[in-house]
DNA sequence: GTAACTGCAAAGAATTTGCAGTCGC
DNA sequence: GCGACTGCAAATTCTTTGCAGTTAC
């Protein structure tokens, strides 16, 4: 299994210029709004929702509007850009499409999303699929946990106690 | 992997009297209206979706209401009987959680789903999700697939060629 | 000029809730 | 009688759409 390493992991388009070639070449304008949208989600690493993905657009262009982050997003989904997820009792969120991984691990305590990859389990899936008939064209794997050591771990919480020495 | 035979999977509850019994226990009344919704969502062995159950719950007991059929759900769900399943762009659908197995591989082409259950695929769960420093406390695995012969296979397209011997 | 894009407000779909009445124990 | 359950209609939430005006090429 591979985590992937946050650092590196989505190729922060060079400026918006493969985004904005890519729409062109699919019949996009490519104008202000739908690059906007597109930068800001494509440059988000923690799944934002929609409330979220407003806040952040509105501190570049204020002005864009509702409808318009919607069809947005529904347009960039079209081209496999982007991808929605609805993850467990959670408001619909969005995240490149690029760097897909087939993985998600949700920490319940925190609502962080961590990306990993197994070819391992995905190797069982296509298996799985074929034994059953079937030719796989798509798959999710949602894990839910929570983290092993103690809750959340601010770092108040991580000072050491007065007298006695935490192991 | 196994998969799950359809015919004896769900522990089609004996009468209602486990499920009566299980509310009763957990402070829930058992009337008829709860009785009839666990019952045919308990029962069903298609993921139906909400028009689907309140159609089937009408052939019983026509008079209850959307309010009562949601309401109920939310209930069972909360006490573990049934999941809410929302397969991808489809609308949400219930299914018994008495059995519940890991993995949904869902037919695009006619919708159907089927379960499966990956002890190794579990395995792997647990592993990663220790890796990442997190306890399991859920998971999600769906597959979505095409028939690999031909769309669906209905009985009229079983029947044999007629001159050549089909293997 | 045309077709794609936009904002706004209204429409929709899915689900929940307030309220007053009903039912089981 | 009390609290859980119910139907109904209204309310909420999330998302899409109609329309008239704007923009890019």
């Amino acid at each position: 299994m591979r985590q992937i390493s946050r650092s590196r992991c989505r190729e922060n388009l060079k400026s918006l210029r493969d985004v904005d070639a890519w729409c062109k070449a699919h019949g996009l304008r490519g104008t202000e709004g739908q690059r906007v949208v597109a930068k800001i989600v494509l440059d988000s690493r923690d799944y934002p929702d929609l409330d979220e993905l407003r806040r952040r657009i509105a501190t570049v262009s204020p002005r864009i509007s509702l409808a318009t982050v919607y069809r947005t997003l529904r347009l960039l989904i079209g081209l496999g850009l982007i991808e929605r997820h609805t993850f467990q009792e959670r408001p619909a969120c969005y995240a490149s499409a690029l760097d897909k991984r087939q993985g998600h691990l949700i920490d319940t305590a925190s609502g962080r999303v961590i990306e990993f990859q197994s070819d391992e389990i995905e190797r069982l899936e296509g298996e799985i699929a074929s034994l059953l008939g079937y030719r796989l064209t798509g798959h999710k794997l949602e894990l839910y946990g929570e983290p092993i050591r103690a809750p959340a771990l601010h770092r108040s919480q991580v000072r050491a106690p007065r007298s006695s020495r935490s192991r």
